[in-house]
DNA sequence: CGGTTTTGACCCGCGC
DNA sequence: GCGCGGGTCAAAACCG
C-alpha cells in the first residue's frame, strides 16, 4: 500500500530526527558543563576579591553583597581565568582526604604540614593536559574544620571538555556538598543553587555584558535551555543529600 | 603496565 | 652564614 510506505518513511525520518536531536543534546550538555566550570572559576575569583575586602573591614552580609557589585562596576583591563583564586568546599571534618572535585584531573605531588595550620596541605598539578601549568593547594580550614580551602594558581591551557566526554557526570555539577559558608560568605557548590544565589544577591551589573553577549546568540539560548532542562531532570533523580 | 599517591630529601627565599 | 618554613622532586609503593 502507498500509505504504508509513506508511514514507514515518516517513521524513518522521525527516528533520524530523534537521533540528531539526541546528539545535539549531548553536545549542548557538554557545552553547558564547560560553561558551568568556567562560571565556577569566575565565582571563585570573586570570592577572592571578597576575602581580601573582609580582611580589611568587618564584612557584614550587606557589605559583601555591595562588594560584588563594586567589583563588577570597576573597569577591568583583563578578565580572563583567575590566575589565583580560592574556593571553599564543605566536607566531613573527620574525612582526612584532601580532595576537591572541580572538574579537572589533578596529580598530587606533595604534602606538607605547615606552621599555621595543624592539618596538612596537599599540592596538586593539573594532569588533564601535558603542559598545563595550573597548580592547586588544598588544606582544611583552621576556623571551620568542615571546610576544605582550595587555592588555584595559573591558567589552564586546555578546556574541561576533555574529561567530560568519558563520564556523564561532571564532578562540579554533581558535587554532593550542597553549600559551604565561612564568616558570612556562602558559596553554593550545587550548580543550580549557585545560579539562584547569584541572581538573588547581586544586581548582575558586571555580568550584564557577559550575559547579554551570550543571550544575543540564539544558538546559545536554545542550547542553554535544553541543557538546563536536562540537567535538572538528571539532578532530580539524584538522592537528596 | 601506566598513571597516581606517598613521603623523605632537597631547594630556595627570607629574616636575623 | 644559618636556620626556618614553604614548595618541589623523585623513588618506591600502590592501584585499576
Amino acid at each position: 500500500m502507498a500509505s504504508q510506505t509513506s508511514n514507514q518513511d515518516k517513521v524513518g525520518a522521525l527516528r533520524e530526527e530523534v537521533e540528531n536531536l539526541r546528539k545535539e543534546n549531548e553536545d549542548l550538555r557538554l557545552m553547558f558543563q564547560a560553561i558551568s566550570n568556567r562560571y565556577n572559576i569566575l565565582r571563585a575569583h570573586l570570592q577572592e576579591l571578597n576575602l581580601s575586602y573582609q580582611t580589611k573591614g568587618n564584612g557584614s552580609l550587606t557589605q559583601h553583597v555591595d562588594l560584588y557589585n563594586d567589583s563588577f562596576k570597576r573597569p577591568r583591563t583583563e578578565f580572563s581565568m583567575a590566575k589565583s583564586s580560592q574556593i571553599f568546599v564543605k566536607t566531613d571534618p573527620k574525612d582526612k582526604s584532601l580532595i576537591v572535585r572541580d572538574g579537572f584531573q589533578w596529580r598530587k605531588y606533595g604534602q606538607k604540614v605547615t606552621k599555621d595550620n595543624t592539618s596538612p596541605r596537599a599540592y596538586y598539578r593539573c594532569s588533564m593536559s601535558p603542559g598545563c601549568p595550573v597548580k592547586k593547594k588544598v588544606q582544611r580550614s583552621m576556623e571551620d574544620k568542615s571546610l576544605l580551602v582550595a587555592t588555584y594558581e595559573g591558567e589552564h591551557n586546555h578546556g574541561v571538555e576533555r574529561s567530560l566526554g568519558k563520564s556523564l557526570s561532571c564532578p562540579v555539577m554533581n558535587n554532593p556538598f550542597q553549600s559551604a559558608s565561612v564568616k558570612g560568605i556562602a558559596i553554593d557548590l550545587n550548580q543550580s543553587g549557585a545560579d539562584v544565589e547569584m541572581s538573588r544577591n547581586s544586581d548582575k551589573t558586571g555580568m550584564e555584558g557577559f550575559v547579554s553577549s551570550l543571550a544575543k546568540d540564539p544558538n546559545f539560548t536554545l542550547a542553554l535551555a535544553a541543557a538546563v532542562a536536562r540537567s535538572m531532570t538528571e539532578q532530580s533523580t539524584l538522592p537528596m543529600l
